[in-house]
DNA sequence: TTAATTAAAGATAAATTTGTCTTTTATTGA
DNA sequence: TCAATAAAAGACAAATTTATCTTTAATTAA
């Protein structure tokens, strides 16, 4: 469905989102370990997502990521997926076609349609704070739990 | 959403059971033409949906592809994504978790599994006649319409 | 203004997917 | 049996995605 760095990208921002409501910036190397996923690719991503203004980065000492309480709750799912993935995932012809549309339409368009919609409608109405807030009530996970071994 | 090769494995497919329903075996040239897919990568997905009892061959002189009317009927969507790209794409985690379940669910989960469970329903549900039928019809295309250049 | 810190940027490398080419095997018909 | 045909199999190559490493730039605090 998703590509492994907006997988990486959304688990970061809704991490990122559950300290920023408590006041804390993290670094990279916090984000990587909380949502278990290799640091330097992490870190490529995140320059993604500060660039498309999604996440807000400080440099230097005490500096690092964070979202603002107001940018949490307007962040919609859908802008980190565009800025990583592009629109192909709900927008592209379920079986490739460069041309797939109502007046051309391939043998999956009418069925594929109806779930791109239900697709890109999640995507549309899911915020960040609605993902970060489940995190932080423990109703909702970011990674395995860890195992002895 | 599918990999190239799926999305070329059930284009072939089609293509191959539109023309089986009237008699006519098909090699991998005419495949590939008629989906404007890559002609060897094509071949090698062949393999893979002959290997799993989806798509008949015969070599040799007067050999090629070919899918029973039986087949056609039975065949579902899911058979073919199941053989090329797995049940990732109906099982997996949204945001690729290792561990996903009603227990222990990712931020995004809930959302995912309703999505999920239209999707594998549409892919259960559809049969490569219903898929075939529409294309020998005129209602859907497997290719881009030809333009001049 | 210097040292420490932290993200950004850029170069590189590994893994996977996509795509190609060559050789082998099976089948048919002459 | 032999030649032609067509898929299968295997080796190889290109492109893309994923991952890593090094250097640079910005910021802070001493």
């Amino acid at each position: 469905m998703f590509s492994k760095a907006c997988e990486y990208g959304i688990r970061a921002s809704i991490f990122i989102a559950t300290k920023s409501s408590q006041g804390i910036r993290v670094g990279i190397k916090d984000v990587a370990k909380e949502i278990d996923s290799p640091e330097p690719f992490t870190a490529k991503i995140m320059q993604i997502l500060t660039k498309n203004g999604i996440i807000h980065s400080a440099k230097g000492v005490g500096g690092g990521f964070e979202v603002s309480n107001e940018a949490v709750k307007s962040i919609k799912l859908i802008q980190i997926v565009d800025a990583i993935d592009g629109d192909k995932i709900y927008k592209g012809c379920g079986i490739g076609l460069k041309q797939c549309s109502e007046d051309h339409p391939c043998p999956v368009h009418h069925e594929f349609k109806k779930i791109r919609g239900i697709l890109l409608e999640m995507l549309t109405k899911t915020t960040l704070e609605q993902l970060a807030s489940g995190v932080k009530s423990g109703d909702f996970y970011l990674k395995t739990l860890n195992t002895n071994h």
